[in-house]
RNA sequence: GCGGGCGUCGCCAAGUGGUUAAGGCAGCGGCUUGUGGCGCCGCUAUACGGGGGUUCGAAUCCCCUCGCUCGCCCCA
């Protein structure tokens, strides 16, 4: 028989990797704790007009990336590729927007059609935060603080924070067309992608990689320039309030983001050490969105931190903490009897909060006293045929050779490791 | 979708045309029918991703295919 193999780009996490999974998400729960922002849970599939009108019909998100198909009922599904949409959906469909700002946290699976690499799988996970109904630029401070002292906390260093304005939509059609005019002018001297790109995404090409076009673009418009003084205004606020908060941040004027919701202020949290995908968190202001989907006109900051790069930064770092859980105490036995006795004694343990693990085997002894070592136990419970008879145990010391055996009613073992 | 690199036992890893494909770790059994951490011995019945081809002979060369990986694109 073939074995079978996971899906290309969907990977899964071992024994060995979960805790530092979960020490990442309990450390973000508890962030978003302190910062009174509640958990929402939406499902993964969605109808597939959801992403296209949320993200974009031209975004490669939208266009080449999703996980569509059709249902039993001929309803086009997709499994999101990413949290936003989902959230926003949620609280329209809720009415949660009535009852005033809502502060969201989110987490969990996310779904894209790519072909992977360091970084970047089909299925990946993202924790995201989303205030929906703030529309002052206090609050894109407060969501970054919020992300930033995550990373922080979580021991991740190395990062650095980069911030750009988009404007208004009103900013960046009148950008669009300057740029535009200006890249057809150089259209010659531009690589290919990026001859490409001025049909279909023009600001893209402002994030091209290409060396030789961005010495060329260091003469294009800019926009920075084109922004309104309004816009301008209130992105030196938000940069006021990052200063104050010592938070550093370095302006990227060629950040743009791929999706097409993001307006005003938009930043990432990225690492050198992540290869080519080095975008740790991404988001931005989204004051459209909303409305877009059918909601009432509502301001809205977020992100979303990828957590497998994230979990990628703090096993480089060796921030990797092997937190195998070691049993407190590791049952022994052999015998039919003895193995029934013992199995009562471990759950007896068990209910009493001690870790304890059984060795099922029925192998001699000496092989199980082996792996009672290797366990790291510090006590090893003994039941034999001799002891299952009268109900009875040997406790042993593992680590102290000093501590001498003892042999006593099964009752009582717990009692005495309670006091040990 | 497009490039580059790589695929030898559960894991790591020698071996680049020639008798039975090293070794280490883990696992299992034994030395030691009921007492561990060391050591020694043995085992894991056809392990060279798969399929073709070249050759007297292939893990080693060629072709195809699958998978992994890094990068492009894009994003978390």
């Amino acid at each position: 028989m073939e074995a079978i193999q996971s899906l290309r780009g969907m990977v899964d996490l071992l024994p060995v990797q979960t805790p530092l999974w979960q020490r990442i998400e309990a450390t973000a729960r508890e962030h978003f704790r302190r910062a009174a922002i509640g958990e929402i849970r939406t499902p993964l599939l969605e109808a597939t007009e959801l992403f296209a009108r949320g993200i974009g019909e031209a975004t490669d998100v939208v266009g080449k990336e999703m996980y569509t198909f059709l249902d039993r009922g001929d309803r086009s599904c997709t499994l999101r590729p990413e949290g936003t949409a989902s959230v926003v959906r949620a609280a329209i469909e809720h009415g949660l927007l009535a009852q005033g700002p809502q502060r969201l946290w989110y987490g969990g699976p996310m779904f894209r059609y790519e072909r992977p690499q360091k970084g970047r799988q089909r299925q990946f996970h993202q924790i995201g935060v989303e205030l929906l109904g703030v529309a002052d630029a206090t609050s894109d401070a407060e969501a970054i603080a919020v992300a930033w002292d995550l990373l922080a906390d979580l021991g991740v260093d190395g990062l650095e924070l980069e911030i750009n304005s988009l404007g208004t939509n009103d900013d960046r059609v009148r950008y669009r067309s300057e740029l535009v005019a200006w890249l057809q002018a150089h259209h010659d001297q531009l690589d290919a992608d990026s001859q490409q790109r001025i049909a279909t995404n023009p600001l893209r090409v402002l994030d091209s990689k290409n060396p030789a076009t961005q010495a060329l673009l260091s003469g294009a418009p800019t926009l920075a320039d084109a922004l309104a003084g309004e816009s301008h205004e209130r992105f030196a606020q938000v940069r006021q309030a990052l200063e104050e908060l010592g938070i550093p941040f370095v302006l990227n004027p060629r950040l743009v983001r791929g999706l097409d919701y993001y307006g005003h202020t938009a930043f990432e949290i990225t690492s050198s050490q992540l290869g080519a995908q080095a975008t740790v968190c991404g988001g931005g202001r989204y004051d459209g969105l909303v409305e877009q989907l059918g909601g009432p006109p509502t301001a809205a900051v977020g992100w979303a931190l990828g957590l497998e790069r994230l979990v990628l930064l703090l096993s480089q770092a060796g921030t990797m903490a092997s937190e195998a859980a070691v049993p407190d105490l590791y049952v022994i036995s052999r015998g039919g009897a003895a193995e029934r006795l013992a199995l009562g004694l471990c759950r007896q343990g068990r209910q009493a909060g001690l870790v304890v693990e059984r060795d099922p085997s029925g192998a001699a002894f000496g092989k199980q006293f082996k792996r009672a070592d290797r366990s790291g136990a510090l006590w090893a419970a003994v039941v034999g045929e001799e002891e299952a008879a009268e109900g009875a145990v040997v406790l042993k010391h593992l680590r102290d050779p000093q501590q001498q055996d003892r042999r006593l009613p099964s009752g009582a073992v717990l009692e005495l490791l309670a006091k040990a």
